[in-house]
DNA sequence: GCGGCTTGGTTGAGCCTTCAACTAGTGACG
DNA sequence: CGTCACTAGTTGAAGGCTCAACCAAGCCGC
C-alpha cells in the first residue's frame, strides 16, 4: 500500500522543493555572472584551497564535493582548460592524479567568494530568524545522515 | 566589506547544499530509473493532471513548476515526442499553446507516483520528527518569499 | 490604422551531468 | 608469481539546462 502524502506534506514537500531550487539557481546564477563558473566548480575549488598544499588526490575532492567521479573528470578537464587548477601524477599510486590548485585559480577564487559569500547571506541567512537557522542545521545534518546511510 | 560566515553559519550552509543536492539526485535517480523520466518531468506531468481538463496554458505551466518558458519549451517538445502530452492552439491568443495531459501520460503519472511519493517519504519525512517537519515547512516558505520578492 | 513596445513561445549553441564502457594499475589469494 | 577481482580515473554519447536571439501576435498611443 502506498503511504501517499497528506495535505500538510504535499505543502511542506513542495514548499521545500521551491526554495531549495530557487536559491541553488539564483546563487548558481550570480556566480556564473560574477564570476564565469557554476556553482559546482566554485565549490571544488574552495575544496582544494582549503587543503593542505592546495592539493587533492581526484578520489578525495570528488568524495568530499559529493559528485561522481566521472563529473568531476570531466569538471578537472575544464577547470584545467580554463587554468584554474593543475593535475600530477600521484607518487604513490601510479593510477592516481592529483588536482592542485594554480595561483591563478586561487585568485579567482579569492574574487569571487566576497560576492557569493554576500549573496548566501542575503539570500539564505537574512531571511532566517537565528532559532530557524538552527533548525536548519538539524534538520540538513539529520537528512545527510539518513541519506548517506 | 565583506560579511563572510562564521563557523557554525558554515557548517550550516554545507549541511544544507549536502542534504538538498542529496535528496534531490536520490529521487531524480529513482524517478529515472523506474519510471524513465527526470523529477522536472515528472513535475510537470503533476500540474497538468491537476488542472482543470488536464491542460494549461505553457506560461502558467511553466510557472507552476518554476522553470524558464525556454525550459518547458525544450520540456514539452520532449514530452510530446513520449506521447505523453500533447500541443494545441490557444483559441483567445493566437500565440498561446496549451498543453494537455495525453491519456498515454496520465497512466504513465500513475503508474509512477506511487514509488516516487514513497521515495519522498522514507528520503524525506521518515527521517524528521512530526515537529522538524513543520519546521522545514515554515522555513521553505519564508524562504520562499523572500526569494520571489 | 499604424508605429512601437510588450508578451508568448520556440530555437540553437554551448555547457554540464549521467550512464555505461573502458584502460590501467593494485592487491590478495592460492 | 600468476591470476582474478577491485579501484582510480577517463571517455563519449545522449539528454537536460541556460542564454541570447528570434518570430509572431497582442496592445497602446496618437
Amino acid at each position: 500500500m502506498t503511504r501517499w502524502l497528506d495535505h500538510d506534506e504535499q505543502q511542506t514537500w513542495r514548499a521545500f522543493l521551491t526554495a531549495s531550487r530557487a536559491l541553488t539557481e539564483t546563487l548558481d546564477r550570480e556566480l556564473q555572472h560574477d564570476a564565469g563558473m557554476p556553482h559546482a566548480y566554485y565549490e571544488i575549488l574552495v575544496r582544494l584551497s582549503e587543503a593542505p598544499q592546495r592539493r587533492l588526490r581526484m578520489s578525495e575532492l570528488a568524495e568530499s564535493t559529493g559528485s561522481s567521479r566521472s563529473r568531476l573528470s570531466h569538471a578537472a578537464a575544464r577547470l584545467e582548460a580554463a587554468g584554474w587548477i593543475r593535475r600530477e601524477e600521484c607518487p604513490t599510486d601510479r593510477r592516481g592524479q592529483i588536482a592542485v590548485l594554480t595561483d591563478s585559480g586561487f585568485a579567482t577564487l579569492a574574487a569571487a567568494a566576497p560576492g557569493h559569500v554576500e549573496g548566501v547571506r542575503r539570500h539564505l541567512f537574512d531571511a532566517l530568524s537565528p532559532a530557524q537557522v538552527d533548525q536548519l542545521r538539524r534538520i540538513s545534518e539529520t537528512l545527510v545522515a539518513h541519506l548517506t546511510r
